[in-house]
DNA sequence: ACCTGAACACCGTTCAAGT
DNA sequence: ACCTGAACACCGTTCAAGT
């Protein structure tokens, strides 16, 4: 047995991504198990223990390219105002959350007790620093700190109002109200601070 | 063997409970299994399920407890003008999010596939409702639909600060910083909202 | 009727053994 | 060096068998 070398460690680590990928998409996060993974790409379990560290390495990495995504996503949201433009991020944030449910719920659902690294930190930094770039532009007079808190708080505000209107805790709150709810939320919060 | 007859199917109910709620507690939902109950309260694991259907029904149970605790938590917030209210709500929400963090946090973790029960989106309701009576006073003049908006999306914003702050996902921002995160999430929406 | 404890079908993780 | 597959220590859930 074994000695196989039909792949290279970084095809086999491309394919337990790819594989874990799509069982959390079609089956959810849940139904990830190391045994699936290694059925699917015809290895057996002790492979991927070749390539990831453990279960929690595998699951960190799969949350980090969600991210990039995300990110690359709010990245492609433009709007001719400032303001307009905050309100795009916070819809493609929810159109995201929506398309990509199952992978953008394991970003939060998954609790670590290890501590997270520092690479994978910096992935979140990544797009919460979009929004802060767009609400420097909003009050160009005000501190960067200021800035930082306005940012925090309605891009946690509007992470929250999509959190629940899609788990279904807002009671039946279709995807078309989560959207309005957002608007209201970003619309009313951005007049409020600018007063 | 069998047939102890020292307790009650209520006591045992209770007692499942109460060490399901320690372990939860003290280690974390994720160190919840059956085994360790049934350990703790001195039955086999059979026992268990002799008065909860399964685990998940075990589980909203306690979920269901811990809204009963918040709910009440948030009925004796008390304040003179109506806002300082709702900014008292959000302070309550949050301590309690605080101080009982890994009960708070299961609330919203766990993932059954199963249909919730209407008791269990009863619970839920409770705690929104509390809300929405609050902002139904700020704007008397109002629809009954504006208001739920309103505390709609105030409230899943209050909740997403809640949830990104205490679980380290807003970088190393202490809870002191989200009580001012909380604070300015309030204080602009209800500004922006009124103008 | 109440409760046990063994059995079943699963987990994640490790590692000696084969090529 | 690469990969297997059996082993270990766990899961939740069921249910025949005892009192």
């Amino acid at each position: 047995m074994a000695r196989r070398s039909e792949h290279t460690q970084e095809q086999i680590r491309e394919m337990v991504l790819h594989a874990a990928e799509t069982i959390v998409i079609e089956d959810g996060f849940h139904a990830l198990t190391v045994r699936k993974i290694a059925m699917d790409i015809g290895y057996t379990v002790g492979s991927i223990y070749m390539v990831f560290a453990n279960m929690d390495d595998l699951i960190m990495h799969i949350k980090a390219r969600t991210l990039d995504e995300l990110a690359e996503r709010l990245l492609h949201a433009k709007a001719d105002s400032v303001e307009q433009h905050i309100q795009a991020l916070a819809d493609a944030y929810l159109a995201f959350a929506h398309q990509h449910f199952n992978r953008w719920r394991m970003i939060f659902d998954a609790q670590h007790d290890a501590p997270v690294p520092e690479w994978y930190q910096q992935k979140i930094q990544q797009v919460f620093l979009i929004v802060e770039a767009a609400f420097r532009k909003l009050c160009p007079g005000q501190s960067d700190e200021q800035a930082r808190l306005a940012a925090t708080a309605l891009w946690s505000g509007v992470h929250g109002v999509c959190v629940l209107s899609l788990n279904g805790s807002l009671g039946r709150v279709g995807s078309e109200n989560a959207q309005v709810t957002v608007n209201t939320l970003v619309k009313s919060f951005i007049q409020g601070w600018r007063a």
